[in-house]
RNA sequence: CGGGCUGUAGUAUAUCGGUUGUACAAGUGCUUUGGGAGCAUUUAGGCUGGGUUCGACUCCCAGCAGCCCGACCA
């Protein structure tokens, strides 16, 4: 259960439906099956709206990375997005980055749209930041949004997984030494795999060595392997490391002493990624400091990234069947799909006082209520949507006793007592 | 940005140089209710702009949009 997120909902008022027909012009898994779910609207080619199932899941996910980003000493705050030209001229991306926004208004202003914040918070910092005292030994200073990014995408593709407009998490570290800086890095690592982990593809993907970009010779990626990845990675089984084919060389291989024999080669996507800045950004800024003995150094920084629209079409893109999808537990838009089947009124009632029972014990339950719907209807509409636990209600389940309940994973259901669904329920939201 | 394919109703599709047909969705009525029901009835369509033609949704050109491949890519 999530605070800022309502335990139920109906069904029957939910401003979306489910459509039976995939879009025509869309080919990714993620793509069809969050349109036909409704969960999101497409305005344009990589460029998405969420509805109400969508933005339920994209909250889930956003307050786990939330939880571990606090948890790792991160401070939130939400930059602009509209980003001063001269700022960009400073670090020479101005020119430099060839899907960068530029937009202008009638008074002849030129800001960016943002498509990364270095150029916001180290001028930001430069407030702030100019003592080592500034720096303080128990806590990193690391510091994270979640925003929508732009980039002007020359090929936006394969539905959630390279947008246009897309939602990411970006923390921006910065150290007095390379030592403060590496210890924090390796925190980083194990903090995004908990947090891939906790959104349900911790078991597909890896921590893979790769080439830095415009940022840094290397840096490392989480990548998760699907057949819809654009990456391809090498993966060492064995030590659960892998390394970007941009980088397979025999040089890296060594430095990495890993045998090209024992590699596998994989399609993945890159849902994570995180680097080493150096003095890459501090520098243009002169975002320095002076240390006890009153030498003046330029700060250090790291950086960390996670595409949350990218996430959840990739959750999508690996655990789905031909049915839909199949959500993890932690980030489902619900915990329960109640059912009610026929129109009896006895059985409406019953279901109805289930429905609210459940709500307030606190389990998050979609309850279908919809009337003059087919019993097949309602179970296509479920499979698609893909809530990891099915509650049927009908005459048929009354008369066994409660409530037939299935999991989405799971072919065979069983009929349970109210009080049984509630106590399976709540040990979950507990875990 | 190079290459390819596509653009017909809310969605998915069909046919045709001469009144655009169907399915689903939507509206109405009745029946039906454990895996996307049935009958009746209604509503709704040729991306934009040019050209060819007696006549263009159809052929040609341009634009725009979408998807796919490649290049690019925090």
């Amino acid at each position: 259960m999530t605070k800022n997120i309502t335990n139920g909902m109906r069904q029957s008022i939910l401003f979306t439906k489910t459509r039976k027909e995939a879009p025509a012009d869309e080919v990714s898994k993620n793509a069809e099956f969050l349109v036909r779910g409704g969960f999101v609207h497409k305005e344009m080619a990589g460029v998405y709206s969420y509805l109400p199932l969508g933005l339920r899941v994209l909250k889930k996910i956003e307050n786990i990375i939330r939880e571990e980003m606090d948890k790792a000493g991160g401070q939130e705050v939400l930059l602009s997005s509209f980003q001063p030209k001269e700022n960009w001229e400073k670090t020479g991306r101005w020119e430099s980055m060839d899907d960068l926004y530029k937009v202008s208004d009638s008074s002849g202003r030129v800001v960016a749209l943002g498509p990364t914040h270095e150029e916001i918070i180290v001028p930001i910092l430069k407030n702030y930041i100019s003592s080592h005292k500034d720096f303080l030994a128990e806590k990193p200073l690391a510091i994270y949004q979640i925003q929508n990014k732009f980039r002007m995408e020359l090929r936006a593709k394969s539905g959630m997984l390279r947008g246009r407009e897309f939602i990411m998490k970006d923390m921006y570290s910065f150290h007095t030494s390379k030592e403060d800086f590496e210890n924090f890095y390796e925190k980083m690592k194990d903090v995004y795999k908990t947090i891939f982990k906790r959104v349900g593809i911790g078991h597909l993907t890896y921590l893979t060595f790769a080439s830095g970009g415009t940022f840094s010779k290397y840096s490392h990626e989480f990548q998760t392997i699907s057949s819809a990845g654009e990456d391809t990675i090498y993966v060492d089984e064995a030590s659960g490391n892998a390394l970007n084919k941009e980088v397979l060389t025999d040089e890296v291989l060594g430095q990495l002493g890993l045998a090209k024999e024992k590699l596998v080669e994989q399609k993945a996507i890159e849902v994570g990624n995180i680097f080493d800045l150096k003095t890459k950004y501090s520098k243009p800024f002169d975002l320095s400091f002076t240390d006890a003995k009153g030498e003046k150094h330029v700060v250090l920084m790291g950086c960390y990234g996670i595409g949350l629209s990218r996430l959840m079409g990739t959750v999508v893109e690996v655990l789905s069947d031909d049915k839909g999808i199949i959500w993890p537990e932690s980030i489902a838009p619900f915990a329960v799909h109640l059912l009610v089947l026929g129109e009896d009124e006895a059985v409406l009632k019953e279901a109805d006082k289930i429905y609210e029972s459940l709500q307030k014990s606190g389990v998050e339950v979609l309850f279908d209520d919809r009337l003059g719907m087919s019993p097949g209807e309602k179970f296509a509409d479920s499979d698609l949507l893909g809530i990891p636990m099915r509650a049927v209600v009908s005459p048929r389940s009354i008369k066994e006793g409660g409530i037939e309940i299935k999991k989405r994973n799971e072919e065979k259901g069983k009929v349970v007592s109210l009080d049984e669904l509630q106590k399976i329920c709540l040990k979950k939201s507990i875990n």
